[in-house]
DNA sequence: TCTTGCACCTCTAGTGACTAGAGGATGTAG
DNA sequence: CTACATCCTCTAGTCACTAGAGGTGCAAGA
């Protein structure tokens, strides 16, 4: 067995050293081996577990969630059902996160187009914040 | 003139008790004066800086964004550059933001049409998250 | 007048998911 | 053998709040 030191994990995995030592403490990652000098010692299968966690943060997984996905993973006997729960359930909030973002997006294209460039006290961007009741979407 | 309690401030700005006081430690809004009974008395002009303030939160501006712009409401004559190029950055971030989670909407849709509705072991839940090639999105 | 009960006060600590830094040990290349 | 990178643990900081403890103020009903 090769040992892969943590260094060579998050070159790997993509997750940075410290984090891995983070979600070791909060045992989203097992403790792996130590050397003889206490220096932790990875397997392949962790870094695919690294791997795997860090693409499900990407993807803006709580890590309860993914503790829950990583639970299914070790057991691929049960059914998928929860782990497809979690994803629609990711899925609504995402759809709601862009629609709402969306009507962001033109109310601040509104202030950056009202700007006149001048003063303060004729500029739509302070005024539109002074003014909720200005605000026609319901993004919030 | 009646005074405003920290209550009747919380409910006609929409910002919680908590975080008005929260916004006065970090300096967002100056300490107002005190009754008799050491309680916190608004103005008017209070209210409208906490809804100025509420509204920005809402459209996602950092508090130091809004301690700028606050400051240039302060003093209405200045140029407004700097609250156009306030609101220029974060439209920039908005659009970014939704061009990602765009991204990750259609990834998360193919793993939940892929989900096979049986067993953790043919489910493409499972096997998306954890093979990052799959990824054909460069949301990240 | 008393009491009930809510709203207010300050202060500390907790949240999520890390990140930064101190201070020291280990491992490797020249 | 000596640099120097990498590793170790531990604590504290980030952001924008939120929760709770323990105590005070105040207005209305009995």
């Amino acid at each position: 067995m090769k040992k892969i030191t943590i260094g060579d994990a998050a070159r790997q995995s993509g997750v940075k050293v410290p984090t891995i030592r983070y979600y070791e403490s909060i045992g989203l990652l097992a403790a792996p081996s130590r050397s003889e000098g206490n220096q932790r010692s990875y397997e392949v299968s962790d870094i695919r577990r690294l791997a795997f966690v860090r693409h499900a943060r990407e993807l803006g997984f709580e890590v309860d969630a993914i503790r829950a996905l990583l639970t299914l993973q070790d057991d691929p006997h049960q059914s998928c059902a929860s782990a497809d729960a979690i994803a629609k359930a990711r899925l609504i909030e995402v759809e709601q996160r862009i629609r709402s973002l969306t009507a962001l997006k033109a109310e601040l294209e509104t202030m950056v187009e009202g700007c006149c460039h001048g003063r303060v006290d004729q500029c739509r961007v302070i005024e539109i914040l002074a003014d909720h009741g200005q605000c026609m979407h319901d993004h919030h």
